[in-house]
DNA sequence: GCCGTTTTCGGCCCGACTGTTTTCAGTCG
């Protein structure tokens, strides 16, 4: 059983203790919610734990849910749960997906219907609700029933709770946001917040902070945005409109002298933010969106303007927004310990470039001459870059015609590096399939000719773990393989990608001196920030590279450095921030 | 039911917004 399955599980137990008794299993709720969680965002499957027997020192998970969980593995039911679960309508857990649903909504709106059926409830409650039945239930009302009926609506066109836009479509989405925002005169600063300004791979809703003497002139002006498909709700501080099915966004407001309390309160994550509050308490304090005060003094809030003064009032150093995800940050901020985070600016080349030279590659081809990109890359300031086209296509070449194209691309690269000699170093690379079979798609006298080969996958898919993890190591271990590009293959909101032993590839990289890609290209960010964290404990290093087919997308390179901050990754960590000798050094190995 | 920078017992984050209410429950972030 898969962790997703588990933590959904887990959530169900909490949403069943609430519908019998929120006050009495309060802390039941709790436990089992912070258990679902933790679950979820678990780098392991928790089942393979289960196996090895490290089960126990998982966080968030006790005793008492590891004995359920081991009954669960060995077993597939548990008698607890099922106790729990009894006498609750299965239709009630569908629902639980639907915004604006919770637990005892759900309840009251499946048995007084008496509808059972978990497949067909979403489909009954619209039907009902426009023969009016809903309204007539004792604390629901016209405007509940009209509600629903609109949020089941675009609950059926795929606006889940799940349902996320990639992370720089939702950049460039509040940057449009923020632009509006700020034609209404009474806007002083806004910032993204959430999981945007935290930069993880895929955002739920866009959520705003302002800073503002007037919220009501601010709010005014957002809900009368002109592509807005409806409004959610407006208040005093805040307000929610809705762009199309699914994309949501909200506009906090605060007054500047307190922006700084804002930004951190609803940058998140919520762990950390528990994590940090609990800490606070400890030393009396009390943290919200308006500031700090005394847990039991006169009420009087201490106003904070940047998070900087705000982290300090902890007695801690600030923390990047893309680590606030409580795996260790705040501890680190405590002893003044944090890691310095590979930034933008560090970058010294992009290695993953798909030009248009013809090498009548085995897929897609760039749209951009090696001379526009090498442009791109000096406007970057890059010292350095790598050219990194598929390799020839085996199906339509001779080896010995393989041969001849890359021979030819190695003069045409030599005349180039002689042309721009003094304002930039270029390397000669190929992206290379690695086959089914675990050989590279071309031979080793073709590959003499490179500076190194980035390999990856982009055949067969679905083969079991074990087999595609021989598969990239046997590909990997050829000398001249030096780097394995968008090792999972996951294509965001697409495919999932292929199964993998990170232990062992991680184990393999850094015995071999393997490098790893962070891929920037918008669906990939791939290697994920969580694998990220791994490699880099396991002592790997990693390219952080754009993909890009055209030039204009050689500026994607900045999300692939929020992955890797994510993952903590620092300077030291990434090779494209190396100075160019130590760098060829590292090719020539 | 979990957990440890006052704790192996006694705590457990904080507030906005809405709808159906006559003072609050439910949901959300």
């Amino acid at each position: 059983m898969g962790n997703a399955q588990i933590s959904k599980l887990l959530q169900n137990i909490a949403s069943a203790y609430s519908i019998k008794d929120e006050a009495k299993f309060r802390f039941q709720i709790i436990a089992y919610q912070n258990a679902a969680t933790s679950i979820e965002h678990a780098t392991v499957e928790i089942e393979d734990l289960y196996k090895r027997g490290q089960l126990h020192n998982f966080p968030g998970v006790g005793p008492s849910i590891q004995a359920h969980l081991e009954e669960l593995f060995k077993t597939g039911k548990v008698k607890h749960f099922q106790e729990v679960l009894e006498g609750i309508p299965e239709s009630v857990f569908p629902l639980l997906d639907i915004p604006g649903f919770g637990p005892k909504k759900a309840y009251r709106l499946v048995t007084t219907l008496h509808l059972t059926n978990a497949k067909t409830v979403v489909k009954d409650i619209v039907a009902l609700a426009k023969q009016g039945k809903i309204a007539a239930i004792a604390g629901f009302g016209e405007k509940s029933e009209a509600d629903i009926l609109k949020v089941m609506g675009e609950f059926k066109k795929g606006s889940t709770k799940t349902t996320r836009m990639v992370l720089p479509y939702a950049s460039e989405f509040a940057k449009e946001i923020i632009a509006y925002l700020k034609e209404s005169g009474a806007v002083k600063q806004a910032e993204p917040l959430g999981s945007l300004r935290r930069k993880k791979a895929t955002i739920g809703d866009l959520d705003i902070a302002v800073a503002t003497h007037d919220p009501e002139a601010v709010l005014d002006h957002f809900v009368a945005y002109p592509h807005k498909q409806r409004v959610i709700e407006k208040g005093e501080r805040s307000a929610s409109i809705i762009v199309t099915p699914g994309k949501q966004i909200d506009v906090m407001t605060q007054t500047p002298e307190g922006f700084g309390s804002l930004l951190q309160h609803f940058t998140g994550s919520k762990d950390h933010n528990i994590k940090l509050r609990e800490y606070a308490l400890k030393k009396g304090l009390s943290l919200s969106e308006y500031g700090i005060k005394a847990k039991d003094g006169n009420g009087k809030i201490r106003h904070l303007p940047t998070e900087e003064t705000f982290y300090q009032a902890l007695g801690m150093d600030w923390i990047p927004p893309e680590i606030r995800e409580d795996t260790g940050e705040i501890e680190l901020a405590l002893k003044h310990q944090l890691p310095h985070l590979v930034e933008l600016k560090d970058i010294k080349g992009d290695f993953h470039l798909h030009s248009s030279y013809p090498i009548e590659q085995s897929h897609d081809a760039g749209q951009n001459s090696m001379e526009e990109m090498i442009e791109v890359a000096k406007k970057r300031n890059y010292e350095y870059l790598g050219f990194s086209e598929h390799n020839p296509s085996m199906s339509k070449h001779t080896t010995k015609q393989i041969l001849e194209l890359v021979t030819k691309r190695r003069k045409f690269i030599e005349q180039l590096r002689l042309k721009y000699e003094k304002s930039i170093r270029i390397f000669s690379l190929l992206e290379v399939d690695i086959l089914p079979s675990g050989n590279l798609a071309i031979n080793d006298d073709a590959l003499q000719l490179l500076d190194g080969a980035i390999v990856s996958i982009h055949s067969t898919f679905s083969m079991g773990k074990d087999e595609m993890t021989n598969r990239v190591l046997k590909g990997l271990a050829n000398p001249k393989a030096k780097m394995l590009a968008h090792p999972t293959g996951r294509l965001l909101n697409q495919r999932s990608g292929y199964d993998l032993d990170w232990e062992k590839l991680f184990a393999f990289c850094a015995k071999n001196d393997k490098a790893i890609e962070v891929n920037a290209w918008p669906l990939r960010l791939d290697l994920p920030d969580t694998l990220v964290r791994q490699a880099i404990t396991a002592g790997v290093k990693l390219f952080i590279n754009t993909d890009s087919h055209a030039s204009s997308q050689m500026d994607q390179m900045e999300y692939g450095v929020a992955v890797a901050r994510r993952g903590w990754a620092t300077k030291r960590d990434i090779l494209n921030t190396w100075e160019y000798n130590k760098l060829k050094e590292w090719f020539e190995k």
